[in-house]
DNA sequence: CGCCTTTGACCGGCGC
DNA sequence: GCGCCGGTCAAAGGCG
C-alpha cells in the first residue's frame, strides 16, 4: 500500500463547452476518446484553441475574484455572459471547460496520511489530470437566474404557508429550507486523474452521503461532502465508462479550513489562504502544461508573469517539488508529503 | 462510541 | 401533468 509507482501522464488538453450538468458521460467520454497527443488545445471537435494569455496562470484565474469566465476568455472561449445568452436548450446555459493536463512523471508515493478518516482508500495510482472549471455562473446562467426569482416568490409563499398553518412537513426529506437558503451551486472544478481507486486522497476528511447510478455508464457516481464543520465542499467522483481507468472528480465549493493533512504535517507549507479554492489549486500541472500549450503555436512573452510557467521546465519531478508546491498537495497532497525529504 | 458507508426514498428542476 | 434525472437525506449497519 505504499510506495507505489505513480505516473503521470501529459497529453493535450481539451476545453468542453458543456450544455448540461457536468454530463461527464457525454463530454468527458467524447473527450476522452479522442485524447490527442499534440500540445494544442482541442476542442470537441478537434478544432485547435488559441492558447491561454502567457500573462496569467490558471490559479490567478481562479484566484481572481473566482471569476471562472476569465478562465474560459483566457483560453478564447468567448465565455458569454447569461444576459447575452439565450436559453439554450430551453434551459441553463452552462459553460464546461475541461482541460487535460497529464503530466508524466514518476513517483514515489506513500498513501495512507491523508486524513481520510482511516477508510478512505488510498491512492494507489494517481496520475493523469485533467482539470475543468465550471464558470462561476453556470447553473447561474440560466437555471440559477431563474431560480433566484422563484426563490423570492416561494419565500413569500413559505411565509404565507407557516403562517397559516405551522408549515407542518411530514414528507421524510422535505427539509424545508430557510429563507434564502436555495440550492446554490458553487462553482465546481473538475479534474481527471488515472486512479485505480475512485477515492483520491486530497488531504481532506470526506464523507460520502450518495451514490447514484450513472446513466449510461455501469459505473455509479459517489458524493462526498467536507467533514469539517461550516465547510460545505462537495465532491462527486465518478469513473470514466470510456476509460475505466480514469476518475473523475469534480470539487464544488471552497474548503473554508486548512487541509487536514496539511495541519496533521504542520511543515514549512503554507496552508493556502482559505479564499483560494482548495481544489483548484493545480498550479504545477497547468503550469506543467503550459509551455507545450505554446510549443510551436504561441510564442511565449519574454516578461511573462514569472508565476505563470518557466520557460525551462525540470522534470514533472523536480516540479513537483517546487517549493510552493503546497498549490498542488490539496490535489495530490500524499504525493508530494511522501516525496519530502 | 464515534465516524463512516450503504442505500432506498425523496425533492426539485426540466423536458415532453 | 407526468416522468426522468441529478442531487440529497437519513436510517441502518459496519468498523476500529
Amino acid at each position: 500500500m505504499s510506495g507505489e509507482n505513480r505516473e503521470l501522464y501529459h497529453h493535450g488538453h481539451h476545453f468542453l463547452r458543456d450544455r448540461g450538468d457536468l454530463p461527464f458521460h457525454d463530454d468527458l467520454s467524447s473527450f476522452l476518446s479522442q485524447r490527442p497527443s499534440g500540445a494544442t488545445l482541442h476542442d470537441l471537435q478537434g478544432h485547435d484553441l488559441q492558447a491561454p494569455s502567457p500573462y496569467m496562470s490558471f490559479t490567478d484565474y481562479l484566484h481572481g475574484s473566482s471569476d471562472y469566465g476569465l478562465l474560459a476568455k483566457a483560453f478564447d472561449m468567448s465565455y458569454p455572459s447569461p444576459e447575452l445568452l439565450g436559453p439554450r436548450d430551453g434551459g441553463a446555459v452552462k459553460q464546461e471547460l475541461v482541460v487535460d493536463t497529464n503530466i508524466t512523471a514518476n513517483l514515489n508515493v506513500s498513501t495512507g496520511g491523508g486524513g481520510g478518516g482511516g477508510t478512505t482508500p488510498a491512492t494507489p495510482n494517481s496520475s493523469v489530470s485533467s482539470s475543468s472549471t465550471e464558470a462561476q455562473g453556470e447553473e447561474d446562467s440560466g437555471r440559477w437566474k431563474k431560480d433566484q426569482q422563484k426563490v423570492q416568490e416561494e419565500e413569500e409563499k413559505q411565509q404565507i404557508k407557516e403562517g397559516e398553518d405551522g408549515g407542518d412537513k411530514t414528507k421524510k426529506v422535505n427539509k424545508p429550507r430557510k429563507r434564502g437558503e436555495k440550492r446554490q451551486r458553487a462553482p465546481r472544478f473538475a479534474f481527471m486523474t488515472r486512479s485505480e481507486v475512485d477515492h483520491l486522497e486530497d488531504g481532506y476528511r470526506w464523507r460520502k452521503y450518495g451514490q447514484k447510478a450513472v446513466k449510461n455508464s455501469p459505473y455509479p457516481r459517489s458524493y462526498y461532502r467536507c467533514t469539517t464543520q461550516k465547510c460545505s465542499v462537495k465532491k462527486r467522483v465518478e469513473r470514466s465508462y470510456q476509460d475505466p481507468t480514469i476518475v473523475i472528480t469534480t470539487y464544488e465549493g471552497q474548503h473554508t479550513h486548512q487541509s487536514p493533512a496539511t495541519i496533521r504535517g504542520s511543515t514549512h507549507i503554507l496552508a493556502p489562504p482559505p479564499t483560494v479554492p482548495t481544489s483548484f489549486r493545480q498550479d504545477l500541472l497547468i503550469h506543467h502544461q503550459m509551455p507545450q500549450l505554446n510549443a510551436g503555436s504561441q510564442q511565449m512573452q519574454g516578461d511573462a508573469n514569472p508565476n505563470v510557467y518557466l520557460p525551462t521546465l525540470p522534470t514533472p519531478l523536480q516540479q513537483l517539488q517546487f517549493p510552493d508546491y503546497g498549490l498542488l498537495q490539496d490535489i495530490v497532497p500524499s504525493f508530494i508529503h511522501n516525496k519530502q525529504p
